[in-house]
DNA sequence: AGCACGCCGACT
DNA sequence: GTCGGCGTGCTC
């Protein structure tokens, strides 16, 4: 057998095994110098390159969940050429954590049991420790199928798989016991209507569902794009298919889980995320491959789920840059969730109120089919009050007098705010007013972050933590100031403005786990709350009905950065949170404090005008060879060593510039930042109009940066990066 | 990656 | 004579 194994070498490794075609795709556990290691059997082979002496057995082959079907090793090759990465660190990271190790774990207590029933044998995963369960379980196989009623309910949400490969094995009837679940559950709600723009958007994909198709569905936030996944999904599930959802961060499963849930009860339907246990994720996981599931939603990693029956891929939120690995695998879930739908000729649809450039010039360009949802879905719900407040110098701690008054009315009318701030901590540097001095990070090259809270300074980068000095380390001077803003900050400020007012901070700080964040949401819900000052943790997803108004604090400093992305992101995530701005009646207002009022940037969002701005943003990165009219690689590298880091990529330059054909290479730059955690960062960048002239480099440099063999450095190959 | 080997200097 | 620092090379 020919065994991907998670090692950072490119080719698989043969071992001895009795097996038979059926076992390719599956999990063995083979001895690998002195560790033993589970991998996946890729292929089968008479003869091996390797000499027979050195042939080792595997010691088992997992036969007790079904084998990776070719679909899903073709999405491994995929990634393994396209991202130029080692096949075994593709396929094992592919795997649920739960299904990498020797001694699966499945669940709380479970494990692989052998059940008997005349003559047959069947390997099932179950509660081995719970005895009730297992005799239940053999009660069941030997009645024919009839178990008590809360085992079923049971099973079917904590082991679907497990009636799933009972009723493979004939032994049960799996309809059966399903429809005792589901007759408890009143019967699923009437679809409401489609708008027409929502019908028309529903008949251009559903048209297509056995073609592939790359649909941009283009509406702005509130416009009802969530409507026609739904329908979308009604449509694949009536056809016998599981629908994918994707989304960017784990916070928005739960509010969709439950939309989901509620449009379609009795439907198996699982989320697949890194916070889910690892029973949970292993479980939801198999109940995916084994086909039990049909609606999957999760985010990026839930790319790589296997489903016999996949029907329809939704990518919603396409642009957000958490669809990107930044680190092992470096893949985008939205361009692999493409791949994916092409190889099986079913639709993909990414949504978005603000499309990546790189999509949106796809669809204007014919190659995806663009739909569009042009009015919000409510009818009153008019898209809200765009207002730009030049800054001046009369801002006590950042926040403006329009600003100030803007929360006033709103008070006084009992609707809500949100004071939008993409910053945590109190301030983001500390300075000495006498002798110039900053709040450094020692290990990074990046400043320390002020928290109020126990006047501690804070590395974003590294995670060091110190407490602030009472003076300056440098002149001794005590009259330390706090610059710019942060959550806690502005918080402070509208305390002290408005001390009546019930005001939450929401960041990564309060709301850590998702569970607090959900007791926020569920706080602002019923209406206990009057201002919310939060990060874009608050800006993605959720529905506040009774906010009127959002106030963006500062918007500047992604404005002239040296990312050629950074306005991109930038009008996103002010268009998004702006969405958050008036539902329901309620028109709504959104006031950008900014330091340059003309920037045509805030022009296009006054309007609404995402076309605009992308026009013009799209021949701006024409003029300058940019994606989407460039392809780029990044080579990063990273050494204790100053010096390291900084020669492996010359010389990776220096290799890559003969081979070079249609490929611009250039010179290698730090890092931004050049230093984390005490490491030294150099990047070199490589571009092409051309995708595969760029990857025939890659095919060759590759190997040799490998050779290069500089042990201190550690390297890293980004296709198609999304932070230079 | 993770592990062993081997080379060298520093100690009981 | 042994312990342990890390540079090098292999794992089927």
């Amino acid at each position: 057998v020919r065994v991907a194994l998670d090692v950072p070498v490119d080719s698989c490794f043969d071992y001895l095994a009795e097996v038979d075609r059926g076992d390719i795709g599956r999990r063995v556990l083979v001895p690998f110098g002195k560790r033993k290691l589970v991998g996946v059997i890729l292929g089968l082979a008479q003869e091996s390159g390797v000499a027979t002496d050195k042939l080792k057995a595997a010691v088992r082959v997992y036969r007790d969940t079904q084998p990776l079907d070719d679909h899903i090793l073709a999405v491994f090759a995929f990634c393994r050429d396209y991202y130029h990465h080692p096949i075994g660190e593709v396929v094992v990271n592919a795997l649920p954590p739960g299904l990498r190790r020797a001694k699966a774990v499945l669940g709380r207590g479970m494990e692989v049991v052998r059940l008997t029933d005349a003559g047959r044998a069947l390997d099932v995963t179950t509660w081995p420790a719970r005895a009730v369960v297992k005799r239940r379980l053999m009660v069941a196989l030997q009645a024919g199928g009839s178990m008590p009623r809360d085992a079923i309910r049971a099973l079917s949400r904590r082991a679907p798989c497990l009636l799933r490969e009972l009723a493979d094995a004939g032994l049960i009837r799996v309809e059966r016991m399903l429809a005792a679940v589901t007759n408890d559950i009143s019967d699923p709600p009437s679809p409401p209507t489609l708008n027409s723009d929502q019908q028309a958007a529903f008949d251009a994909i559903a048209s297509g569902l056995s073609r592939f198709v790359v649909t941009l569905l283009y509406g702005v936030t509130g416009s009802g794009k969530t409507e026609v996944y739904l329908h979308l999904t009604a449509e694949t599930l009536a056809r016998g298919r599981q629908a994918l959802i994707l989304v960017p961060e784990i916070n928005l499963t739960p509010q969709l889980e439950a939309t989901f849930r509620a449009r379609f009860p009795g439907i198996a339907q699982i989320s697949l995320h890194s916070k889910l246990s690892e029973g949970e994720r292993a479980q939801s996981y198999l109940a995916a491959q084994s086909g039990v599931a049909r609606i999957v939603l999760g985010t990026r990693l839930a790319v790589f789920t296997p489903l016999p029956q996949l029907g329809l891929i939704v990518v919603d939120e396409e642009q957000d840059a958490s669809f990107k690995q930044h680190e092992g695998l470096r893949y985008s879930a939205r361009d692999v969730a493409i791949y994916r739908a092409k190889l099986l000729a079913i639709p993909v649809v990414l949504g978005s109120a603000t499309p990546s450039l790189e999509s949106y010039h796809n669809a204007r360009a014919g190659r995806y089919q663009l739909a569009q949802i042009r009015s919000r879905a409510v009818p009153d719900a008019a898209l809200p009050e765009v207002r730009i407040v030049a800054t001046t110098g009369n801002m006590p701690e950042g926040v403006s007098p329009p600003v100030l008054q803007a929360l006033r009315e709103r008070l006084e009318r009992g609707e809500q705010s949100l004071v939008f701030i993409n910053r945590r901590g109190y301030a983001p540097v500390l300075l000495c007013g006498q002798c110039g001095w900053i709040s450094g990070c020692p290990r990074c090259s990046a400043r320390l972050t002020l928290h109020a809270p126990r006047h501690r300074l804070r590395c974003h980068y590294c995670g060091l933590e110190t407490a602030a000095p009472a003076a300056c380390p440098e002149c001794g001077n005590a009259d330390l100031r706090p610059v710019g803003q942060g959550t806690q900050r502005i918080e402070a400020r509208l305390i002290r403005e408005f001390p009546t007012a019930s005001i939450l901070r929401v960041d990564r700080d309060t709301a850590s786990s998702k569970a607090s964040l959900q007791s926020f949401i569920d706080r602002v819900h019923g209406n206990d709350v009057n201002i919310l000052v939060g990060t874009q943790i608050l800006a993605k997803g959720h529905d506040f009905p009774g906010l009127t108004l959002v106030a963006v604090i500062n918007a500047d400093a992604s404005l002239y950065s040296s990312d050629f992305r950074a306005e991109e992101r930038l009008f996103a995530q002010l268009m998004q949170v702006a969405g958050r701005a008036g539902r329901a009646g309620l028109r709504g207002e959104v006031l950008v404090q900014t330091a340059f009022p003309r920037h045509p940037l805030f022009a296009a969002l006054k309007n609404h005008e995402f076309a605009a701005f992308a026009d013009a943003q799209l021949q701006l990165r024409r003029e300058h060879h940019f994606p989407p009219y460039t392809y780029q690689v990044l080579l990063r590298a990273e050494s204790l060593k100053q010096e390291a880091a900084l020669e492996f990529t010359q010389r990776a330059s220096a290799l890559a510039k003969p081979l070079a054909k249609n490929v611009r290479v250039f010179d290698p730059v730090p890092a931004q930042p050049a230093r984390i955690a005490a490491r030294e960062r150099w990047q070199l960048l490589l571009q092409s109009a051309s995708r595969s002239h760029l990857q025939l480099l890659l095919n060759t440099w590759r190997p040799q940066l490998a050779t290069l063999a500089a042990r201190d450095v550690r390297w890293a190959i980004d296709v198609d990066p999304l932070e230079l």
